[in-house]
DNA sequence: AATGAATGAGTGTTCATTCAT
DNA sequence: TATGAATGAACACTCATTCAT
């Protein structure tokens, strides 16, 4: 097997071990045993268990980005962008859903936090999308409100959808995600014309 | 010193420290010393560890359903309701809002999980939030949609506002917290008339 | 048990393992079975292996300076002190001369070396004695010879004879070991009148 | 390359490194760098760590019994043979000093010592010296004393001003060595005529 | 024959849990 | 009853050894 294949196998494995479990709740041996690898294999490839936290993390982050960078167009309205990235960030979302929700998880480490704060899933999305609700207020897309704050909760809700949501229930489909999404982002729950 | 007081005292260290740390995170020594009790002692009231969280867990679920259903007025709107009760769950927020942040960490346990499935606070509140959409949709206050996922995403931006947000930021005030539900649940970010 | 007790069981465990096997080779799961303990105990009396090492190292520099501080006396000559105070430090000879034997060992810890440099057993006490040397030639009493050098022998001569020699050999008793250090250091081989 | 001559570069590389840091601290990796040679291919030669440190105490071994075979002449005094040994050995110290040292590590390994007793450096040093100053000593050229210490002794000297000496201070000069051997082990340290 | 990627037994250390006081 | 000293199972990580290439 190439070596290629053989670290790949420990990322993915261990990705869906902190998915699943959480950092702290997550064992070499473990990680080992889902990639049928040989525990000290992982450390042929990783320093550390941080460090192999750190790779995921990422990974993860490099794709997304450019994945919006591909489908970004200043051209359009915000939420036509909005809504083309995500469907292709909801194309390779086998691999990555489960990931995207470690980033609620990398507070758990006291050191690790400062270290890697700036590269967290997280602020790297939300900064992303807190620069995009900037200009769309400024061309009076949205309403006004503060771009951190509602980036933030864009975030979140996205990472219910396609994360949260499916433990204990059936994930949703990329239709069901975009209605959702547009429901609470762009109308609210409140009917048009309650008459 | 009554039982009882070193109970509530253990409960309430416990709490803090859950909140704070996260479940893996948290020690025994520590809960101990922030009670002020012997470590010993802590095993006198809970069988271990998972009893102890689950009590926690349990606590704040019970706490919240009182809140709810003191506030909750059959007659009213479904968003009226839903304001009042998050204004009365703000109110002792100081005790409880740490806390919530646990039900995001209960996946954390690969073994809990199944035991204490049903007693996630998460499950709770979005069953109970889950009945009233229902109630609210048949009455045409809001718009079609599943009510499973809708309570779901409710609870997920209640949580990111009161608590994920204070990670990192400074915490929103009470005032805040409502406006931006209403914004994003109420009537979406599009403005109204962008004739 | 007395805890004070038990922190003694792990010091002497400890100190015969150290001795006998060396740093790297000794295994705190052993130094648990000899001094018949949980490993766990082990590390509510010190900090980790290193500190454990460092104060068997401690416990012995101070108790042969408090000896060696009794016995001498300026006004007798340099061998009539070095003589009465190798009397009392054989006297206690069970309980240390395997550790004395540690002080060649330190330098097998790359970072430990520098921390504890001037801790070492051996520096402690050959500067003790190389004081004493210098003024012994100033007096006369002994031959012109670097003083660095010749305590730093003499050190050797009394670990060789206490502590290496018992090493596949019956120890040698008291008064044979004041003989040989006498053979060698104050009269040499060669006899007396070779006529 | 012939294969002689990877062997050698192994033992090269072992001995270095095993006299550097004792044989725990060294490992396979380690020797396989500095000898420049893929790690398989130490086990090649050797089957394992533990003969291959064997190997490079039998041949300081079997080298130092040829030096000392050499120069070794019965019509002379034994302090005579003495020097002029100790001045071939000298000779060639660069590659064996270090290991000597080695000798002192041997009981570093519990298992080890059992099998290999017989084979240590110092076992056999120490066993031909103490021939000679047996003979030395029926024919009154030395003091009477026990051969086996006295040769013990003499071999501990050694080391300490060849090896020992080295960490940690300058490396004595072989003049320098000569000289503290001769006060030492032929006169002593107490002047001839204190008048 | 030579290699080095892969391995897993073994190490230091932590911490939930027990139990003698 | 309340305690905290004692424990050992569990973890991250190392390294001698193997074996497919």
């Amino acid at each position: 097997m190439a070596p290629i294949d053989r670290r790949k196998q420990i990322l993915k494995a261990a990705a869906k071990s902190f998915a699943l479990f959480g950092y702290k709740a997550t064992t070499m041996d473990q990680v080992a045993k889902i990639a049928n690898v040989g525990k000290g294999t992982i450390y042929t490839f990783f320093t550390n268990k941080e460090e192999l936290f750190d790779e995921i993390l990422h990974e993860v982050i490099i794709e997304m980005k450019n994945v919006a960078e591909r489908e970004l167009d200043h051209e359009q309205t915000f939420f036509n962008n909005l809504f083309r990235i995500l469907d292709s960030l909801l194309e390779f979302r086998e691999q990555h859903d489960l990931l995207i929700k470690l980033s609620q998880e990398v507070r758990e480490f006291g050191t690790l936090q400062a270290k890697t704060g700036n590269a967290k899933v997280e602020g790297v999305i939300t900064g992303y999308l807190e620069k995009e609700l900037r200009l769309a207020q400024e061309k009076g897309e949205i309403k006004p409100c503060d771009p951190k704050v509602a980036s933030f909760i864009m975030f979140k809700i996205y990472i219910a959808l396609t994360s949260d949501w499916s433990h204990g229930n059936d994930p949703l489909s990329k239709e069901e995600i975009k209605q959702y999404i547009e429901l609470f982002l762009v109308h609210g729950l409140v009917p048009d014309l309650p008459v």
